[in-house]
DNA sequence: GTCTATAGGCTGATAGAC
DNA sequence: GTCTATCAGCCTATAGAC
C-alpha cells in the first residue's frame, strides 16, 4: 500500500473511493461467478452495482483489472480462513474446527468460491503464482504436522496430503455445486437450507475423524 | 432417434454426417471445458477443429444447439457409468469398485467433467431437469439399498445419501481441479500424473470403506 | 457439403460535457 | 467524480458462390 492510499483512506474523497470500489468488486464477485471471466460483461457489472458502465473503467480502468481485484480478494480471505494449527493442538477438535471453518465459508461466501472453481477450471491462468507458492507451503506445513501427530500416536497413520485435499473437496463442493444438491435433495428454488449445511458438516466430521481413527468404529446392527 | 437419421447412419452421407458432428463436438467440448458457455467463440471452436466456421452452423444450427448436444452426451456418459448395485452384492467391493469407475472417468475425461462442472457453477439452467429428474431417482435408489445393507448389519450405519455426495465431490475434484492439486504437489506442466490418481483413488476407498466400518480402525503408532 | 464474405448486434473502452 | 454518447473491434449467424 502507497502512502498516496494511505492519505486517501483518511479524508472524505478516499472514503467514497474505497466503498465505491467495494460496491463494484462485490457486484463484479456475483456476475463472475455465474458467467466466469470472459462471459460476463461490464454492462451487467454495472447494472448489478446501480452504477453507469463508465464508472467501472473509472474506478478499475479495464475488465481484467476489476477481476484481478476480486480474485485477490478471494484469495486473502482463502488464506486467512485457515485456521493455525500447533503442534501441541488436539487432533479431533482442530480436524472438526476446520471443517467447520470450511463449512461457514461456503454458506457465507458461495460466490467467491464459485469465482475460485470458475479460475480452477479454466487452469487458473491468473493465480498459479499462489497456486505454486503460498497455498503449496501452506499444505506442506499443514500436513507436516499431521503427520507430527500420526508420530506421536495422536491419530492413525492416513495420506495427510491427500486428506487435506479431500476436506477441501468434500467442504467446497456445497458452495460450488449447491444446485446439484440442492435439486437431488429436492429443495425449493434450487437452494440449500441451513439444516443442509449442519448436517453434511456433521457428515464430513465424522468420515474425517473416523479416517484417521479419532471416532470409535461404528458398530453394525444385527444382521436380520 | 427418427427414422430419417436411422436410414442415414446407414448410407455413406450419413457417415459422414456423424464423424464430423463427433469431430465439432469434440472440440466444442474442449473448448467450453475452459471456457464455459458465453465465454467460448464459435470461431475458435472451429479451429480447435480444423473447419471453417461455418461449417459449425451447418451441423447444429446455433450455438446454443451445439452445447447442448455436448451436454447431453455428458449427461448420458454420466448415466451409463452408474454401474447397477444390487442387494446382494458385497458393500466393501460394490463400493470400491464404484470408486475406482468415478476415478477412472476424471482420468479419461477430464474435459467431460469441467463442462458439466461449469453448468453446475452457473446454476444449471439447463440440465435442470436432469438433476431433479434422473439423477435424483438414480441417488434416491442407490441410498435406499446402502440403507438396506445397514439393516442387515451388512455396513455400519452412515448417512447414505452424503456418503453418495461426497464420493463425488471427492472424485471429481482431480478432474475439475486438477491444476490446483498438480501446481501444490508441485508436478511439471501442472497436470497430474498417472500415481497421482492411483494414489488419490486409494486415498479415497479407504477414507470411505473406514467411514462404512469395512476396513478396521487403524491402529496408531506408540507414543514417543 | 464446403467455404468466403459480410451483415447486424454486442462489447470493452474512452471522450468530453457537467 | 459522474454520466451520456460513441467508437472500433469482435461475435453469432447467414447469404451465396463453388
Amino acid at each position: 500500500m502507497t502512502s498516496k492510499e494511505i492519505t486517501e483512506e483518511t479524508n472524505n474523497q478516499g472514503r467514497i473511493r474505497q466503498e465505491n470500489r467495494k460496491r463494484i468488486m462485490s457486484a463484479a464477485e456475483k456476475v463472475f461467478s455465474q458467467n466466469g471471466f470472459r462471459g460476463s460483461t461490464t454492462a451487467s457489472i454495472a447494472e448489478e452495482a446501480g452504477l453507469p458502465k463508465a464508472n467501472i473503467h473509472y474506478y478499475f480502468g479495464t475488465k481484467e483489472e476489476l477481476y484481478r481485484a476480486v480474485v485477490d480478494e478471494i484469495v486473502d480471505l482463502w488464506l486467512s480462513s485457515f485456521r493455525e494449527i500447533h503442534e501441541g493442538d488436539d487432533p479431533a477438535t482442530t480436524l472438526a474446527d476446520y471443517i467447520r471453518a470450511k463449512m461457514e465459508l461456503s454458506k457465507s461466501r458461495p460466490e467467491a468460491s464459485r469465482v475460485f472453481a470458475n479460475e480452477l477450471i479454466r487452469g487458473a491462468p491468473r493465480i498459479q503464482s499462489y497456486l505454486a507458492g503460498d497455498l503449496k507451503k501452506w499444505v506442506e506445513q499443514k500436513s507436516a504436522i499431521l503427520d507430527k501427530w500420526i508420530e506421536q500416536g495422536k491419530m492413525a497413520p492416513v495420506d495427510t496430503t491427500r486428506l487435506i485435499f479431500h476436506i477441501w473437496a468434500m467442504t467446497q463442493t456445497w458452495a460450488d455445486f449447491e444446485v446439484q444438491w440442492a435439486s437431488v435433495l429436492g429443495r425449493e428454488d434450487n437452494r440449500l437450507e441451513e439444516q443442509d449445511f449442519e448436517q453434511a458438516t456433521n457428515s464430513i466430521i465424522t468420515t474425517v475423524l473416523r479416517n484417521c481413527g479419532l471416532l470409535p468404529l461404528p458398530e453394525r446392527r444385527t444382521g436380520v
